[in-house]
DNA sequence: GTAGGGTTAG
């Protein structure tokens, strides 16, 4: 055997081996490195075919290192090592790299495939612009495109807005071209069409493709699920011969995101039963339906499955599988166990920690969720949002805001759901000039549209006491959900317009809006702010027969508040006794507090029993109770329903009250003395009492919840936390501005009574927000018309 | 040596 033939054959042999790197994963890098450092070991340098290989097999494998150190060796290297090296670095990222390569590349020596090639790399990079200035270029320099070209041209397309006209033009060369011959072409033209939501167009092209492949089939199918077409999606799917797993899996993940949960169950089971491959991405739809439908017990049997199938150990590692699971354990209220996934997981991505961060902060478990967070090895956009909105959502609106300003002093700028969040926490704090810098910040980032921040200002606006300019926003959005107009019904209710807010619920359904759950808890809260007792009982009967809204015990809850209020108590006990389930700790409350309010003393006490036996720890029910008692004035029993309460070592929430002045929030307690200015307010109080006196106010001492002497009880009055807020309001806001307060708790009547004639005397508008809801103190009226 | 489909977190 001659020399030159001995290396040909050993060439040949290391060629063939090299052949088994591919399909290309880890392992054939390691096996592409061995065949390598066996060459190097005996002394044989790969030329020409073979190195190309060499630099293909690394660079497939990303080792873009070892590509170009291969490709730095050829003197001149050809068009095959360039097209390489070139998609390597695309793929990695580094298109700057690529681009350089390109146009550093001859034209003499170039070919079509490079330039499909560098087109792929703009496509990969989300570049759809540069993918069709190359593929002109690639005319203008003379190269015929080929059906590759087109496919990765078309795919480049997806990502550019307004693109029909330049999709139709495409079409166009593709028929002249001859290349619509190519399923691939047609396949790619499709799917653009799909893009452009024409899905007319697209099926079009889909019937007239003459040999239809797998992918022919799952670009129509997913293509009518991405278009909310899913009935069209479904009648071709069951209309296939063959059953692709691809198509159905499709489906079911169409059908979960559009809230279809029996169907896609339903397309599961059909795909069990017929024998269909279940795969990662079929376990992974169906098991986050279970997570959104709330369908506890059929996702742990599929948990089950994925544990006795014999693909374990694939979906072991299955990151999106895993991460459904901890969402399905987290939204069934078994955080633990979706922790518990957690630690198992052999690797953790971002959307793993965004799910057990998310589990934490909606179990309220906030301590844990911020704990978590610190410790999160990587934060996203929505890591922050979660966090932020769930510090405002579980009242710890001063920490929101300022997450929401670290997240700013860290550089990254909020979306609109951060702004959401930050938004909400002023909701709770009162904080409404903090609340219109959000606003103006909105307007200015161009973020004003974003449904989600402009839910959150009507929200905030309302909460804040401005109800006016929530409706003004509310009338002035660009598009508006049911969030928007449940939020808008919620703000009128609060304000006691409860026909205003009947008003627009009926607006809602002229405007093809279907009212959900939370619809009908406002219009509930709205009926009982403003005493519509015939309209409340109207409205909860409808909701199930017309809406197939099933009440639940917080519905049952405002029905029962809404009676209640009105001494209705004969027709609320009925209500109870004929409710589905037992009653809870929401039903007791509104019961016990129609009681107080009425005096319904013997009731009250059985409600206020039920209550502390359900939730021992709240210290609401005791205070309730010993309120109740206080103002049958039977002192001993209040005293003992207090003593029972720290003796289980229940604290009671102080009540305080708070007052945005010049961008500052100031909060009082009852008997203040820590407020710089508290003496100054003191005294002006005792300036304007005679002169609400004058008028016609009596101290009403009944609220006094202390058994104590009666000349000292006119002085805790005046010391309660929201006449001291509302005093240091009109004595530091501009002359004639509204004042605006802020309560932890109800309002004290007594306080009540008081602003009525304050309002009269200063002739300005008080505004308080309690717990529950707002009043407007006007020329000695309340807008609750003393009903609350 | 170049292209194309289905999955997870608010």
């Amino acid at each position: 055997m001659k020399g030159s033939d001995f290396i040909r054959t050993v060439a040949n042999r290391y060629a063939s081996q090299l052949q088994l790197c591919y399909p290309q994963t880890l392992a054939s890098f390691s096996l592409a490195k061995t065949i390598h450092s066996h060459m190097i070991t005996f002394g044989f340098h790969p030329r020409g075919h073979l190195l190309n290989r060499l630099i293909d097999v690394y660079s497939k494998s990303s080792k873009i290192i070892y590509a170009r150190h291969l490709f730095d060796q050829i003197p001149e290297p050809d068009i095959a090592s360039r097209t390489s090296l070139l998609l390597a670095y695309s793929l990695s990222g580094d298109v700057k790299t690529a681009q350089k390569m390109f146009e550093e590349t001859p034209l003499s020596i170039r070919d079509s495939v490079f330039y499909n090639a560098m087109i792929t790399g703009y496509s990969r990079n989300e570049d759809g612009n540069s993918c069709i200035e190359l593929f002109r270029q690639m005319l203008r320099d003379e190269f015929r495109p080929d059906d590759f070209t087109f496919t990765t041209v078309l795919g480049g397309l997806a990502r550019v807005v307004n693109k029909v006209m330049q999709c139709k033009q495409l079409h166009g060369l593709v028929l002249k071209t001859g290349t619509g011959f190519f399923t691939s072409v047609l396949n790619a033209l499709v799917s653009v069409y799909v893009n452009c939501g024409l899905m007319f167009e697209a099926r079009k092209l889909f019937d007239e493709i003459y040999t239809k492949d797998e992918l022919s089939w799952t670009t129509i199918v997913t293509g009518y699920v991405r278009n909310d077409e899913l009935d069209a999606a479904r009648e071709l799917v069951d209309g296939m011969s063959e059953k692709l797993a691809v198509a159905w899996n499709a489906m079911i993940s169409g059908y979960v995101h559009c809230n279809r949960y029996d169907e896609a169950v339903d397309m599961f089971r059909k795909m069990y039963f017929m024998g269909i491959k279940i795969d990662e991405f079929a376990y992974t739809s169906v098991i986050s339906c279970c997570a959104n439908a709330g369908l506890f017990h059929l996702g742990k049997q599929v948990h089950c499955y994925v544990l006795r199938t014999e693909a374990k150990p694939t979906l072991d590692f299955s990151l999106p599988v895993n991460n459904a699971l901890i969402t399905l354990y987290y939204k069934c209220d078994k955080v633990d166990w979706a922790r518990q996934i957690f630690d198992n997981m052999p690797v953790r991505d971002i959307v793993s920690w965004n799910a057990i961060l998310s589990g934490y902060v909606n179990a309220g478990r906030i301590a844990e969720g911020r704990l978590f967070f610190s410790k999160m090895p990587e934060r996203n956009q929505l890591t922050w949002n979660v966090m932020i909105s769930g510090l405002a959502q579980n009242g710890f609106g001063e920490e929101g805001l300022k997450l929401f300003n670290q997240m700013k002093s860290e550089g990254l700028q909020p979306c609109d759901y951060a702004f959401a969040g930050a938004i909400s926490s002023c909701s709770m704090l009162g904080a409404l000039e903090n609340g219109r810098q959000l606003h103006a910040q909105l307007v200015r980032l161009g973020l004003d549209s974003s449904l989600s921040a402009g839910n959150a200002l009507i929200t905030m606006y309302a909460r804040c006491g401005v109800v006016e300019a929530s409706n003004l926003l509310f009338l002035t959005m660009p598009y508006l959900d049911s969030v928007s107009w449940n939020a808008m019904i919620a703000a009128l209710g609060q304000h006691g317009h409860g026909i205003q807010a009947l008003e627009l619920f009926e607006q809602m359904l002229e405007a093809g809006i279907s009212p959900d759950r939370i619809t009908f808890l406002t219009i509930l809260s709205a009926c009982s702010h403003a005493g519509l007792v015939k309209e409340s009982q109207y409205y909860f009967n409808l909701m199930d027969r017309l809406y197939g809204i099933t009440p639940g015990e917080d519905h049952y809850a405002r029905l029962v508040d809404v009676l209640c209020r009105a001494g209705k108590f004969l027709e609320a006990n009925d209500l109870i006794s004929s409710m589905p389930f037992e009653p809870g700790a929401a039903v007791w409350e509104a019961l016990l507090a129609g009681c107080r309010t009425h005096g319904n003393v013997d009731l009250g006490i059985q409600a206020a029993e039920r209550l502390i036996e359900l939730i021992p720890h709240h210290d609401g029910s005791y205070m309730l109770l010993s309120n109740m008692y206080a103002t049958a004035g039977r002192w001993n029993d209040a005293a003992n329903a207090r003593k029972l309460m720290r003796d289980r070592g229940v604290r009671k929430e102080p009540g305080c009250s708070w007052v945005e002045v010049e961008n500052k929030v100031h909060v009082f307690l009852v008997d203040d003395t820590v407020h710089p200015e508290v003496q100054a307010v003191y005294s002006y109080l005792n300036k304007l009492v005679p002169e609400m006196k004058r008028l016609g106010y009596v101290p009403d001492t009944k609220f006094v919840l202390h058994d104590i002497e009666a000349d000292q009880k006119e002085r805790v009055l005046s010391a309660h936390s929201e006449k001291l807020a509302v005093a240091f309001a009109l004595m530091r806001l501009p002359r004639g501005a509204t004042v605006r307060v802020f309560k932890n708790l109800r309002i004290c009547g007594d306080c009540h009574n008081a602003f009525k004639f304050m309002s009269k005397v200063v002739g300005r508008e008080i505004v308080v927000r309690d717990a529950k809801r707002f009043h407007h103190f006007r020329d000695s009226q309340c807008s609750c018309g003393d009903y609350w």
